[in-house]
DNA sequence: TTATTATATTGCAATATTACGATAAAACAA
DNA sequence: TTGTTTTATCGTAATATTGCAATATAATAA
């Protein structure tokens, strides 16, 4: 087939891996430690930072902010991007609970 | 094209996109769900509990192996799957890093 | 030795992702 | 209006991932 078996698993395992799919790229990571680089919102200089077209670096956007991510706000002829805490939130605790989990365990 | 540009990006920026790579499907997810829902680790049992073929299993858990999330030592015929502590404290430092340089910025 | 059991590998088809040129759309300036 | 700038979308080629049947391998048991 090719396709995930996506029905096969939960709604909670398919949320969790879809938030690291949007992360599972490096220019992706870069876009998110660029945006963590300054002290404030960017707007419209990534496509000058990232080693990619600007038509790719606009998809791999669009997949952040899909996976709720990041948020662009419309700024004039720019768009500002920021990252969303919540879900930085939510993976921390993600691995938090992990490792909560763990410490009952031996290997 | 299609291939990821990896050499464009740093080595730290494809390393952690490899870690969530491995962990970007909902059937790794799982696994490592079902690591962490016993006490100890798993000899052999794992395919079963999964709504996948054989090979497809076996094949994810090469994945997780080669990410270092989780390690399997031969034991009979079986072999025994157990979480990798370092690796889940890796990533959990990764985004508490995030959370710190979060913490200067204002959206 | 021959079974049996558990896991890995091979090969392939279906699908998804990545990248980018071309083009469109949206906001503003002159 | 036309031009400029910025971002998004379309179309498509190259590559990667997913899933599984068939088969191979490895360890033990009889």
């Amino acid at each position: 087939m090719g396709a995930s078996k996506t029905d096969s698993f939960s709604v909670e395992q398919n949320e969790i891996a879809n938030l690291f799919k949007a992360l599972s790229h490096p220019a992706r990571i870069a876009i998110v430690d660029y945006l963590l680089t300054v002290d404030t919102c960017i707007c419209g200089d990534i496509v000058e930072v990232l080693p990619l077209a600007q038509p790719t670096v606009s998809q791999h956007l669009k997949e952040l902010k899909n996976a709720n991510i990041i948020k662009g706000t419309i700024e004039g002829t720019a768009i500002c991007y920021c990252i969303n805490p919540a879900i930085i939130d939510k993976i921390e605790n993600h691995f938090g609970v992990i490792r909560q989990k763990l410490r009952n365990k031996c290997c």
